[in-house]
DNA sequence: TAAAGTGTTATTATAAAAATAACATCATAA
DNA sequence: TTATGATGTTATTTTTATAATAACACTTTA
């Protein structure tokens, strides 16, 4: 399959929406920026509306970070992002009349849960602020045009 | 697309390779076991070849576990079965001409490679032998037909 | 009231993976 | 010696999760 962006999408909306707060954040406006379509970023927008990253309202093209950016961890956008989905997947359709077969994969799920829980707790420990940190030095230190 | 299972697969083949020392040990056999097809296999156990997990010759169903489990970590395998790939994907289709866009992919960039070596350090952390631990645990606890 | 936006659902296209096929090469047993 | 069956390898096809896109009811605002 495709390679899923969508954390990566996310938080690009996010930096965009706190980075331009008196620009166009129509969801045209944030999907020119991203190269997608306008539908794509709405799509991305509703769950974490629904997590209480993002405030939006029907018609009005002002979406609001609902928290400080201090307190948005990458965990939090993950979560929206691709919900449940784990990093690392299990083959289950591995022959059920195998011992070997189904014991370990149920031996490697628990494994992978333990490289999961690291992950997300790395996820926990970098919030949106330090993305936009540094975001900032880059731009300082290759100053091009804005936006 | 789908979702990889190839270091799933990949260690389900060194496990089954590991536990059936005397059994039949052709691609076919463990292609059964995984409910896959014989070529699949072949594939998966080249890389783990080249990186000196396993050992096999062209003509003879006999490969070998290279080394001793223990001292085979799941970042081994992981390597072998996906190579450089990471867990987390960044967008790189962003539109070039945003600034907000690229640097803010770049940032990101950094983020998510400090978790992938938070998980690959969690991957190095755990043997085929913890695994097959595992597994035994689970066996003993549920007693079924073998092999 | 018209224009532009969001929220939402549905459909299509893309791309990464598994599945499969095919075959040269090698080992082994009849 | 030859037939059989295995591996190593490359190429093709199928599957499927995702992005891309379309469509439309509803909402805001000028």
């Amino acid at each position: 399959m495709k390679y899923s962006t969508r954390l990566s999408d996310s938080v690009h909306i996010l930096a965009y929406i706190y980075l331009n707060p008196d620009g166009d954040l129509s969801s045209s406006a944030i999907a020119r920026s991203i190269n997608t379509n306008p539908s794509y970023v709405r799509q991305l927008i509703m769950p974490m509306k629904k997590r209480g990253l993002i405030t939006s309202a029907r018609g009005t093209a002002a979406p609001q970070l609902a928290k400080n950016p201090s307190k948005i961890t990458l965990f939090d956008i993950y979560r929206a992002a691709e919900g449940k989905k784990p990093l690392i997947h299990c083959d289950d359709n591995v022959n059920p009349d195998c011992s070997v077969g189904v014991n370990i994969q149920l031996s490697l799920r628990d494994c992978f849960d333990k490289v999961q829980k690291k992950a997300e707790k790395a996820l926990k420990n970098i919030t949106l602020l330090d993305v936009v940190d540094k975001y900032n030095v880059r731009v300082a230190d290759n100053p091009t045009k804005k936006v």
